[in-house]
Order: structure tokens, then sequence, then C-alpha cells
DNA sequence: CCTACTCTAAGGGTTTTCCCTGAATTCTGA
DNA sequence: TCAGAATTCAGGGAAAACCCTTAGAGTAGG
């Protein structure tokens, strides 16, 4: 039996050169691509994949939104998240989510496909860097400031804020988030709000520089 | 004789996933990759590829510089530019860096592989998005003011604009950069008009978001 | 001198953001 | 189970940003 994978990105050269390299592996085979978090979604009850590549940074639903989502439909399904960003935010937003790999993307074909195969098996697998970064931070947690157990680090946003601040800082206006997040735009108001409040900023340009600043999102891809 | 290819990306699942995509055609020979700017700069005299893929965005020396160079010392090389961004910036500046193709990073694999034929048969190699842009510009300067000939680059930002963008993007309001540079609000409003218009932009969150992805900014300090 | 270009700015209208308040669910830890 | 978060949303008003047009003053090049 082979291993089947669907692959999720919104870069068509990165989709099908993916497929491609995968393609010589015997034991794996590609049965869908999406370029979309959407796509992903819907795509995953009828091709049943047992492990999905998944992009982070895509236009829409993001990587890790589609991936709660699909997990919380198909919990069997393993997804790694193939990012051209390692950043604590993402990883650790990432773990939340559930993911069961994460893959930087100057990662060349040996690591992808073990990953794959790993993660097939049942096994959690996380690139060199990505275990340093954990580690690191599980390391500075106990040591500043007792558990903040649940909590995500810093300054106390929550999971949907930094959501909100994702969609913000890649220009999009409060419309374009609420679409992309699917709720009202007085919702993304309010969450901006108390985004700006805590992080003491004063407007949403701030808070672009901010995220770029704090590698909450990545420059590179759209 | 096959077309000798040479693939640049600083992602290595991206380099090898266009060189395993490239592999299915039979008038194309990838002979190198490279991970960099200077390293494509040192590896053409070598390999002497036909054509070089390159992406723009890279640490370090970047695809357009890294163009100028290898087109310095050997003007048949051909380049074509794979952008996962497509603005006027980029595309006016590659132009004039001599690029021979320009093809965005949702392209598809059939998309590329003509683009190698083209550019390898001594034709540029534009894009449908890529062609309109330039056309857009070429119309827009035709009937505005024709040529602006030898000052900056016809869409170039002016010292001005720039000053406006430095202080955009270190999140102050119109009032507050109007301040700042002793100009009523509606100068500086005009001004970001005429910034996004040439940047292809929507609002100031994407325009803050290119400072700062283009070094126009730096996010130390303040 | 004429032309293109930059920088400045205003008028006036539309849209978006920002602010403040209030409030109904759902989640979650103790 | 129960209090406190977190998430959702609304109304309404003030402020800011955005859009479109027009236009004068200054400047550099042919």
């Amino acid at each position: 039996m082979k291993i089947t994978v669907l692959i999720v990105d919104d870069h068509t050269i990165l989709r099908e050169g993916m497929a491609s390299l995968l393609s010589g592996s015997d034991d794996i085979e590609v049965v869908g691509m999406a370029s979309s978090g959407e796509e992903a979604v819907n795509l995953v009850p009828e091709l049943n994949p047992r492990v999905i590549l998944m992009d982070i940074v895509m236009a829409g639903m993001n990587g890790l939104e589609a991936t709660r989502w699909i997990k919380e439909q198909n919990a069997d399904v393993k997804v790694i998240i193939i990012s051209s960003e390692v950043t604590r935010e993402y990883v650790t937003q990432g773990i939340k989510c559930g993911i069961d790999g994460y893959v930087p993307k100057d990662a060349n074909r040996e690591e992808v496909v073990t990953a794959i195969r790993t993660v097939a098996g049942g096994t959690k697998f996380f690139d060199e860097a990505i275990t340093k970064l954990i580690f690191e931070d599980y390391y500075s947690r106990e040591k500043d400031g007792r558990r903040r157990s649940t909590k995500s680090p810093g300054v106390g946003l929550t999971k949907r804020e930094y959501e909100i601040i994702e969609q913000v800082a890649s220009g999009k206006s409060n419309q374009e988030v609420a679409d992309a997040l699917f709720v009202s735009v007085k919702t993304v108001e309010t969450h901006k709000k108390n985004i700006l409040d805590k992080l003491g900023l004063k407007n949403s340009l701030q808070l672009v520089r901010y995220a770029i600043k704090n590698g909450i999102i990545s420059l590179d891809e759209e």
C-alpha cells in the first residue's frame, strides 16, 4: 500500500514540482493537489489522503486554519507544514493546530520523503532547526515566568488575534479579512482594536510593522 | 542539441522540484543549480547554460543584480525571472537588467517549458499578466505625457515619494507625515496615491509591507 | 522657450477605519 | 459547576483614508 499524499500550495510550480519530486518514490503516491486551504478542506473527504503537505502562507484560508478544519473532520489525516519561514509563531501555532510535521522550504527531497514516511507511520516529524526552536521556547518559558500554560507566548494575544494579525499584515482590508475568516467586519474591527490596545499600537500600519518585525508573518510568497 | 538550463533559487524544494519537472521534457536538460546569486554568477562560465531560471527574491545578491553580472560577462545567456511577486517595480527593473522572460510562480509546467523554449530561440517571453502590465504602462505613458525618456525609470519613484514611503512605513498617519515634512495632508494623500498607483498596491498596509520587503526602511530602532 | 516632470495643494465625495458601548455564545481552567 | 476568557456581532458617530479632478509654481533638458 502506497502512502497517499495531497499537496496544498498556491504556487503551481511548487505544487507540480513537489509532485514530480515525489513520483520518484515507489511507496508514495500523490493523489491530489489543491491551490488553497478551502480547496484542500473540500478535497480531503473525497480523496482521503494519508498525508497532506501543506504550505502555510496562502491567500484566503492559510495552512494552519485549513489544518484545523481538516483535523476536526478527520483526525487520522497527517499534516506536514512546508514553510519558507521558520518562526516561533508558526511553529507553536502549528503545533497547537495539531500538525504532525514541519519542514522548512529549503529542505531537500530526502527530508521531505523521510517526513512523509515518518508521519505516515504515526510519528511526528520535526526538522532539526524546529526541534531546537521548540526546546528553546520550552526552556525559556520554564525559566522566565513560570508556566503561561496554554496562553500564547508574549503579550497575551489569543490564537484568533494572531490569525487576524496575519491577515491584516498581508495587506488586507477589514472586509477582506472578514471574508477570509468567515466572520463579520464588526468582529474584525473588535479584534483589531483589542490587538492594538494589547500591543500599544496606534493603527494598522504599525501593526503590519510589528507583525513583520516579530516574525508573525513572512514576507516572501504572497 | 538540448537546451541547457541553470536553476537559481534559494529554496531547495523549488529548485529540485523544478528540475524534476523539467526532466520530463526531452529537449531540456538541467545542467546545474545554484542557491544564491553569487553562486550563479560563478557557475555560469563553468556550465555555460543556454537559459537561466532565476528567482528574484534571494538573500544576498538578488536575481536582478545577478542577471546584470551574468549578462555583462556573457550576453548570450538567456535569463528568465521566476517571481512570486508581479509588481511594476520588479518587471520594469527586470527589463532594464536585460531579462528575457518573466514568469510568475503560479505558472504551470507548460508555461515554464514554453518560456524556456521561447527564450532559447531568441525571443522574449512574458506571461500574459506581465504583458498586460507592460502595455498598460506604455499606454499610460504615451497618453499622459509622452516619453519621459532620460529621467528616472519612467515608473520610478521620485525622491519625495521615497520620503513619503519612509514616513508612512514607520507607522505614521497622513497628518503626522504632513507635519513631519511640513506639507499639507492633501499633499501627502496625493503622493501616497501616486505611489500606490506606481507600485500597483491597493492600500497603505501593503505599502508598509512593500517598503520593508524592499529595504526602503529598516525595522531597527524607532 | 517650450515641455515634461516634480511637488505642492484644494474641493468634494465615498469608503474604511477607529472608537465606545453593550451583549450573546462558547470554551476552559480551577 | 462556575467564573473568566475568548469569540462573535451590532449601532452609531467621529476621524481618517481613499478616489478623482484640477492646477499653480518651480525646475531641468532639448
